[in-house]
DNA sequence: GGCGTTATATCGCTTTGGGTTATGAAACTG
DNA sequence: CAGTTTCATAACCCAAAGCGATATAACGCC
């Protein structure tokens, strides 16, 4: 005969309040109903729970035993209830994140840590990939999010995506470059200084691409490739030469990275970075908070860009 | 919303499984039971506990969370099963019993190890007293079996009484002692050795001033007392002293202690060594067992008793 | 891509368990 | 010994869970 643990957990409640009638009230019950519980798994158990004719109702052994076992089954449902409500809450879960490795490691990392600050319980799993291969984990489950620059046309029907920043690139070099006092730049002063070259499959390598082109120059020197943003600031900080970085990586990051930004137009990518979430899961409430808190750093990111334009327009 | 510890074993029974229909065959359920009881769930949850529209059932990482608690629950009511399967046998629970010193000692331990043979998860608590504070204890619930010495008409109404073996005392000493080569013991023979004397408010105390005074020595030397049966065996075995000791003890006893009983006829007290137990919880299983084992092992300790007796005379 | 296989979801119906209030019985309290 | 408290029982009702039958959806296979 099976006993249910429903009945084990009133059992252990019984027995820490010391009488039907406060167990009851401690369950949110009426007293005939938990005594008739009682008798119930009684007549179950095929023993006695509790001592018979005894006013303070005090409990068999084996009703003990049974209350420490129901007992130790209520926290775990208290548990359980935990975490539905963190959950709800979007405290707890687990967020699996996919993005462009520069994006992803200048910008995102930092406002992840800043997410978890008040959702310490969201784990987060972060992956490097492009959009086809996220596109297909995202369809096949094993990623949440991906995070990429998108141009709006390229939003697949199954997935909704969030933009966060304008896809606005730039031509990057460390402070101080001899670059940065010329106030215009043309395409000889350019030709000079060697290149860092993102990964070849990435959207950043055929903007670089593509930037050079607009600005003329067909052929370019690569001195530098296959590095994660952690290297390309290195070597970029630690030479004269110059990569192709999204604008808000480099204002992100300029703080720590001796990085900054020529004054140079360059052909930009009709491009947003943003989320993509699979629209048929976009309801998971830590992708929720998550999706509107990215929103919200990257809406304060943009104003302080703007900010610092003003300034530096004002100034120039 | 409450959820229910049921609802959460059933879904990690799913997830183990891989599905909902061997889930609810190893449930012993039919499988629109578990479908529904797993949608209820995940109304109460708020969210989906498995990928929609997935061919292998997969549980999305909150359903699997529950799914862990759910295991331990489960475990935990199955450890509760187990629990009472083993109580209802007798194999588990809490015996606690209370006896007379000498008796306990000399014959109930060796017992009580080898039910501990059978029923390993019996917890034995002795302890020692005399029939009023032992009647007490039985009646208000800290005493689950008494062991002692008792008259028919001293049973009370709301006890019962089984008993073991009659309550023969005779005169004990050490083997070898010089009585043991006399064949016929007067009282003179008796009078020059000193007594050991059990605790002045036990019943052997009364049988031994029966004793002598039913051979006719009124005034009897003391030079021991107070001591538990260790004590005592060790001091008569070590002394010509004598005693006065129940001849179950000194026959049960006689491999491990050097101590014989003297051919001297002595007045018997007309009771019974028995097991006294509360009438209305004399169904404890363990309780019953316990009964039942002691009375056969006591059937044999008596045949034996009555084996060693017809040789003896046949030899004598 | 259509089709068969298999697994899941849904429906209607019945039974059981648990919820309630009202009330009786038992045991502690003064 | 009466009053108070606490537990057990009765009568009733509804929610949940059981079942079989059946619709529907995914997957794999040709």
């Amino acid at each position: 005969m099976k006993l249910e643990s429903e009945h084990l957990e009133i059992l252990a409640m019984i027995v820490e309040k010391g009488g039907l009638t406060e167990g009851a009230a401690a369950l949110g019950k009426s007293q005939p109903s938990v005594s008739r519980t009682i008798s119930l798994l009684e007549k179950r158990v095929g023993a006695p729970l509790f001592e018979p004719g005894r006013r303070p109702l005090r409990p068999t052994e084996l009703g003990a035993s049974l209350a420490r076992l129901g007992g130790r089954i209520h926290a775990l449902n208290g548990e359980a209830q935990l975490l539905v409500e963190r959950f709800r809450k979007g405290q707890a879960g687990r967020l699996r994140l996919g993005g462009t490795p520069i994006f992803m490691d200048g910008v995102v990392a930092a406002m992840i840590a800043e997410f978890q600050q008040h959702h310490s319980d969201v784990h987060v799993e972060q992956s490097y990939g492009y959009l086809d291969a996220m596109l297909a984990q995202l369809r096949n489950g094993s990623l949440d999010m991906a995070i990429l620059p998108l141009h709006p046309n390229q939003i697949p029907q199954d997935m909704e995506f969030t933009s966060l920043l304008p896809g606005r690139n730039v031509i990057a070099c460390r402070v101080g470059h001899p670059l940065t006092r010329k106030s215009t730049i043309t395409l000889a002063d350019i030709d000079p200084f060697p290149w860092i070259a993102p990964p070849v499959d990435s959207p950043l390598y055929r903007d670089l691409q593509r930037a050079l082109i607009s600005i003329g120059s067909e052929d370019f020197r690569v001195n530098f490739s296959g590095g994660t943003f952690a290297s390309i600031a290195s070597v970029l900080a630690g030479s004269d030469s110059l990569t192709v970085l999204p604008y808000s990586v480099v204002f992100q990051t300029r703080k720590m990275t001796q990085i900054e930004a020529l004054p140079l137009k360059i052909e930009h990518p009709d491009r947003q970075l943003g989320l993509l979430v699979r629209r048929d899961q976009a309801s998971a409430p830590a992708l929720t908070h998550f999706k509107a808190f990215m929103a919200q750093q990257c809406r304060q990111l943009e104003a302080r860009i703007q900010h610092e334009q003003q300034v530096t327009r004002r100034r120039g």
